[in-house]
RNA sequence: GCCGGAGUAGCUCAGCUGGAAGAGCAAUUCACUUGUAAUGAAUAGGCCGUGGGUUCGAGUCCCACCUCCGGCUCCA
């Protein structure tokens, strides 16, 4: 048989030969640094058999940052961690063991719970392996063979992986460790060469809080120190970026002990608030919104109506009044208070639709383990709004929802993944309103040839929805704006419009928030920004910074003009040197800073960006440069 | 909520086997009057997260709780 090499060359095989045996054909040196084959572009082990007419690629421990070969690398290194948690730990028992994104896991039941100390001893016994070198063997057995072999060592997990494993069982075995393995595996733990424990977690069996709470550790493995060490620095760079220690540094906002997941906002924090409010309206109004103010408080009866009592009273927060027998609730959402509006009138399908938007203070008790900085809040204010529109409308208003995301993700530069959730176990309304639903919401995505993944389940309990993703620092991936599309609600609330046939109708609604939460979105953008917000967010634009204390007059002059054109503008007495001053702009990412003194005049500013550059140019020019910039 | 870790000055952190709470930065004052990333000196700043316990004696050991961090679960 032929296979077809990357230089679109043809190598001659016997039949049934594996990939090994391909790269031997090539040679010696190849077979011996082989780690994976890519047959037809899918990563397989080197001791598969190959197929006729396949184009193959044979990837080696050169491949040092290839994602396939690091995935291969990084699960055969999770299976030593396993012998080695084997050996150092009798009675432990092993789950599952995937390579993941910058690394891999392994989760164990230990009989006595792990400490993060320990991870050193089990690192050095890994290490130890990897001196003593270890082969991997691969097998295929029967379901009832792998099952009994399990069973006979006590590893009741391996057991019902067997029982949920699909197609061929096959185990792989390195050392006195034998692990149920789809694969592929490396030939050897040459190639390891560099070898971390990073940190250790609770995890759920199979991802279940009803099931018993495993031990995982993590850790990640490299083909060489070097590629390591860059990782740890790279990590190290990211969280100089976190949006936690840079909002303290900035002084933009602080948490405290007294209203945990509820932000204090700074002066300069809410700079960038108002920017984002002010953009938030001035579109919402360009597009065809109406701004409106609902309750912060209702009654329970309006959250058993809109179906959250049922599925969120865990999370919500419910509030007494001395006066009144009912007992209320903060809104953890702004969709009843909406449903209620629209209620409150006759309305006709002349009107529609109706598009209101706010952006209101919300409340959710989350768990307090869930909570992390501006990215999940208690106090949360989303830019939220809910088009209220006939079934012929549909389709317009989510491409209008899908333009408007993509008009305000460019503006940051931010790309979002899709993803389009589908009907929820616990769902409400019938399969043929959410066959409907689901379906326009599908049929917008493709429409506009957006790339997007589907999460199956995963929808509101009132209808499907497409979520907007945005990745933070250290790679969490977060959720930001939603649009979801609801033939539930309205029902249940009871509204309707007048049709042109003289008849009620009950309109749809679309749910939908663009930046997700104000609080998470500040958050990750003083990620993506680093801190060094562009001119039109920077919470001070413009530092002038006298020379000595006979300037000051002359400096608060140009800051006073300046102010007057609109800008945010700062004077850094002359109490220190310049050059500390300087720095100290420099750290606060003022974007401009002006140095006046002797030399310096209307005619002739001398202005710093942000980073260093400099130049002299006229107040005018300067002036109308930052207009131009903000614009 | 669950597993593991951590809470010492505004910030970043030291404080060993229990024996008189420290440094740098920031702040304040004084001197210097400054030219593009740190001038010098002095001063002030602490319920060592909270509550209980062990001890002659607790920042240090034990217990409970709170908050935060890394995950898990959850996320309308």
């Amino acid at each position: 048989m032929n296979v077809v090499l990357p230089d679109n060359s043809t190598l001659e095989l016997l039949d049934g030969a594996t990939g090994l045996d391909a790269a031997r054909a090539i040679g010696p040196k190849l077979a011996e640094q082989a780690v994976l084959i890519r047959a037809n572009g899918n990563p397989q082990d080197l001791r598969l058999p190959l197929e006729d007419g396949q184009s193959i690629q044979i990837l080696t421990t050169r491949d040092t940052s290839d994602p396939d070969a690091l995935y291969v690398l990084r699960h055969s290194t999770a299976h030593l961690l396993a012998e080695a948690v084997r050996r150092l730990y009798p009675g432990v028992k092993v789950a599952i063991g995937p390579p993941i994104e910058n690394g891999f896991y392994y989760d164990f039941d230990f009989p006595e719970p792990l400490h993060e100390e320990e991870l050193d001893r089990i690192e050095a016994e890994l290490n130890r392996e990897l001196e003593e070198g270890r082969e991997w063997t691969r097998e295929e057995i029967s379901r009832d063979e792998a099952k009994a072999r399990f069973a006979a060592e006590g590893e009741p997990y391996k057991v019902e992986l067997v029982d949920s494993a699909e197609g061929q069982i096959t185990l792989y075995t390195q050392g006195d460790f034998t692990d149920l393995c789809r694969g592929p595996h490396l030939q050897n733990s040459k190639p390891i060469k560099a070898v971390k424990l990073t940190s250790l977690a609770g995890a759920y069996w199979r991802g279940d809080s009803d099931r018993p709470q495993l031990t995982r550790i993590y850790g990640t493995a490299f083909y060489s120190q070097k590629d390591l060490d860059a990782h740890l620095a790279r990590l190290e760079e990211a969280k100089k970026r976190d949006h936690r220690r840079l909002g303290a540094q900035l002084d933009l906002f602080h948490l405290s002990e007294h209203s945990p997941g509820s932000p204090f906002w700074h002066p300069k924090g809410m700079v960038i608030w108002n920017e984002l409010e002010d953009l938030r309206r001035r579109q919402n109004l360009r597009r065809g919104y109406s701004e409106v103010k609902t309750p912060l408080l209702y009654d329970v009866d309006t959250f058993i109506t809109s179906g959250h009592y049922e599925n969120y009273k865990d999370n919500m927060f419910f509030v007494a009044s001395k006066e009144d027998e009912k007992q209320f609730a903060l809104k953890p959402m702004n969709c009843p208070g909406h449903m209620l509006l629209f209620g409150s009138a006759l309305r006709s399908y002349r009107d529609l639709p109706f598009r209101y938007a706010e952006s209101s203070t919300l409340h959710r008790d989350e768990l307090a383990g869930t909570l992390h900085g501006l990215l999940r809040v208690r106090h949360i204010t989303q830019d939220d709004a809910h088009i209220f529109c006939s079934p012929d409308q549909i389709e317009a208003e989510i491409f209008a929802c899908l333009d408007f995301a993509a008009y305000l993700y460019d503006l940051f530069g931010l790309t979002a993944q899709f993803e389009l959730s589908t009907r929820p176990e616990k769902k409400v309304g019938t399969d043929e309103e959410w066959d409907f639903t689901e379906g326009a919401l599908r049929a917008a995505l493709e429409r506009r040839g957006i790339e997007y993944t589907v999460n199956e389940g995963d929808g509101a309990f009132y209808g499907p929805k497409i979520d907007l993703h945005m990745t933070d620092v250290l790679g969490r991936s977060w959720q930001m704006g939603t649009i979801q599309l609801d033939a539930i609600m309205p029902q249940r609330f009871g509204l309707s419009y007048m049709g042109a046939d003289n008849k009620e109708h009950t309109p749809y609604v679309i749910h939908r928030a663009l930046l997700g939460s104000l609080e998470r979105f500040i958050g990750i953008l003083i990620e993506h920004y680093g801190g060094a917000f562009p001119l039109w967010l920077a919470p001070v634009q413009v530092r002038v910074l006298p020379v000595g204390e006979a300037h000051t007059e002359g400096a608060h002059a140009v800051a006073a003009k300046l102010a007057e054109r609109g800008f945010r503008v700062d004077v850094g007495e002359a109490t220190e040197t310049i050059g500390k001053r300087i720095r100290a702009a420099e750290l606060e990412k003022v974007p401009f800073v002006i140095v006046y003194g002797d030399r310096e005049s209307e005619e002739s500013l001398a202005v710093r960006e942000r980073g260093g550059g400099q130049s002299h140019e006229s107040f005018e020019d300067f002036a109308s440069r930052l207009a131009t910039l903000v614009s």
